[in-house]
DNA sequence: CATCTGATGTGCT
DNA sequence: GCACATCAGATGA
């Protein structure tokens, strides 16, 4: 098997740029087959990172707009750990009784709600957990990343993951590595030090452009985990990729309902 | 499959 | 003191 040589090319998108890499030899190349084979069917033809524009979306928007793309994280010995986002959550602050920035509310914690669009909100929950937010358009307004479809550092991802764990005689099936906000953070190894972190010029954090998920293929429901809300509670703020199989919680009401098109397989 | 419980630390009232 | 954008393991159907 040889290496492919990525041709990088100008882009009309002004929203993406070319992912640079260097030093890639064929002996000491990360990429392998079922990596290049995730290009062609998660990637467009070429891996160009999201900038800044991409992140200045509207809340829901860009909740939205995130399924389809792709997490990358890498290692300190280079080693990248990649996962295609299948579910998320718009929290919009302001009125937004779930949001930790409800009512214009900023602590120190909350600090990276109200950065430049595409900053990390880590923030840790019932003590042991991360989740992970990127902020969006508009005061306070953030999306949590909830579920991604591994692509690339499964091993590895699984030896993050294991850490918790205390029977480890059965291994973590595929899509149990990220199918959840705290999960996702322990497979990618973040915490409170990717906090305030900028995805658009991230070194050891960032997102490339995958292939955008149609309106007919997201299903909207209400968000998880956010009982004591009062109206906000039920409302439809969880989008996700219909019918993949890396989505934390499906549900099925909220699929019944949509209009019936053309099955498709993700 | 559904439902329950304990773990565990921090931010905020 | 209490709530918390969760998870793993256990139990029962």
């Amino acid at each position: 098997m040889t290496t492919k040589r990525r041709h990088v090319h100008a882009l009309s998108d002004t929203q993406c740029k070319p992912v640079l890499k260097k030093n890639r030899e064929p002996e000491t190349s990360l990429l392998t087959e079922e990596h290049n084979a995730n290009i062609s069917k998660y990637f467009q033809s070429v891996r160009v990172r999201l900038r800044s524009d991409f992140y200045n979306q509207a809340c829901i928007e860009l909740a939205k707009s995130f399924l389809g793309q792709v997490l990358v994280r890498m290692l300190p010995d280079g080693t990248e750990l990649c996962g295609r986002i299948v579910e998320t959550e718009a929290y919009l602050g302001g009125d937004d009784e779930a949001s930790h920035s409800r009512g214009g509310k900023r602590t120190k914690r909350n600090v990276a709600m109200y950065m430049t669009a595409g900053t990390v909100y880590v923030y840790q929950i019932y003590g042991i957990y991360f989740c992970m937010n990127v902020s969006s358009q508009g005061d306070g307004a953030a999306v949590l990343l909830r579920s991604l479809e591994p692509l690339e550092g499964l091993d590895v991802m699984r030896k993050f993951r294991n850490v918790r764990r205390r029977d480890l005689s059965k291994s973590l099936k595929h899509a149990e590595l990220c199918n959840g906000p705290s999960k996702l953070c322990q497979a990618l190894n973040l915490d409170k030090n990717y906090d305030r972190k900028d995805l658009s010029d991230g070194q050891d954090i960032w997102m490339e452009a995958g292939k955008k998920i149609q309106e007919e293929d997201i299903v909207s429901c209400a968000r998880i985990g956010i009982a004591n809300a009062g109206e906000w509670t039920k409302k439809p703020l969880r989008f996700y990729i219909k019918g993949n199989k890396y989505v934390s919680v499906r549900d099925k009401s909220a699929e019944a309902s949509m209009i019936s098109v053309l099955p498709r397989v993700f």
